[in-house]
DNA sequence: TTCAGTTTTTGACTTGGATCAAGAAAAACT
DNA sequence: AGTTTTTCTTGATCCAAGTCAAAAACTGAA
């Protein structure tokens, strides 16, 4: 692996805290490669091989069943996904695709578990990420069960926009056909919802969004730290 | 506390591993305590000040938003809940309330944390158990996101009779009401379904449920270890 | 018991969101 | 540029599931 590729990877909380060597005993036997778009990582049901860290591009996790799918996240620059799959060494519940050309790097479960058992620091950095994942986690089930589509969709914006900054505008971050998997409706519901918010003041052309009034589309979410990542 | 009752708390796999004296420090700022049915322990968005741990009886995880209420999770003897909350030490996500009369260990969040860094067979079996927790919520997801509800309630009663063994019939776990909550839909809509699952079989009188052909519901529910607990 | 308060069921009705089908608009190729 | 493919939108229709209302069946206390 290159060395600013494992610079990169060092600077991850996940990796920070750990000492030289066990971090160096953990990278000699990772990969970084470079993927096309659209390409599976992983496929739910196999082994978990491998911790995954995006450290460029994005990639969709998401499931699959009795011919339906649904996006659960989306893993964006720098992050890991599937480490609940590896450290517990059982199948995969998600598959994993990149969306755009990605750059990810695939850490062996087995080396996993043993940096884990040598390096206390790493051990507590893997508990907060995971406890992290599973709030997050825990927060998507809540927004699906209690909050209607046309909810979703305005706290998704709400968190876009508080991510994007102050600007008067800001862009949705992927495809619309995802983000209605991942918010739990089909791509004909949400162009509807997005009508419907149009009356509350949001402008929509192509991938680009501006509020019109933020405390309207506010009042439509009402987000809180409880069900959004970003208040 | 009573030594019983330490006793059993160390037979969990949470503490079975932990060193003698990590285990009694930890138990030494513990409270062990019967509360009645219906008295809630957590409220979400407070601090997350204790692991709890059902010793007897059940409790109920659930959270509210907008006058709305969903049931997240059922946490029965011998478990713990809220253990992400505590690890890193930010605010409850849900609530939980006692649903029968109930036996709960309460572990100061502080002291959880002293013991992770200084025992690292605790530090592995708490990984173990929170990425137990966020696979069995992953799937719940899956389930609300991926199955309709009559599939949902067919999985559920796959599940449980698969729990209850061998016998011909098995009795449900807890009100229907709650029942409903827990698969996403609403009471009304919980006894229609029963009722559509009636025409493929399924028995019921009042909480005793019995099948005519498992493998009919099975056709409907398609369960896997995917998306379910137990297969 | 009886009575009050639940929970559960049922019926009638409404509605949010899915489905189907067909354009329009972008992207992604030649 | 033009052509193909995919994504996005729109309209029409349908259905699963929610809502409202009121019985029926439990539960638990006096």
């Amino acid at each position: 692996m290159r060395d600013a590729d494992l610079q990169e990877i060092r600077a991850l909380p996940l990796f920070r805290d750990m000492g030289e060597a066990p971090f160096a005993d953990l990278m000699r036997g990772a990969y970084h490669q470079n993927f096309p778009a659209q390409v599976t990582l992983i496929e739910e049901g196999r082994p978990a091989d491998f911790l995954h860290i995006v450290t460029d591009g994005a990639v969709e996790l998401f499931a699959r069943w009795s011919n339906r799918e649904t996006t659960l996240a989306v893993a964006r620059p720098v992050s890991t996904f599937i480490l609940a799959a590896c450290i517990n060494d059982a199948p995969y519940l998600m598959s994993a695709r990149t969306m755009t050309s990605s750059r990810i790097a695939m850490v062996p479960g087995a080396d996993l578990r043993a940096a884990f058992l040598k390096d206390a620091a790493f051990a507590q950095a893997i508990v907060g990420e995971l406890a992290g994942c599973y709030r997050s986690v825990v927060r998507h089930a809540k927004n699906i069960k209690l909050r209607s589509s046309k909810e979703r969709l305005a706290a998704f914006l709400i968190g876009e926009a508080e991510k994007a900054g102050q600007g008067s505008s800001f862009e949705l971050p992927f495809e619309k056909r995802i983000l209605a998997s991942y918010l739990g409706m089909t791509p004909e519901n949400l162009s509807r919802a997005l009508k419907q918010l149009k009356d509350e003041g949001v402008m929509v052309d192509g991938a680009t969004v501006r509020f019109h009034d933020v405390d309207r589309i506010r009042a439509i979410a009402m987000p809180g730290r409880l069900m959004d990542e970003c208040v």
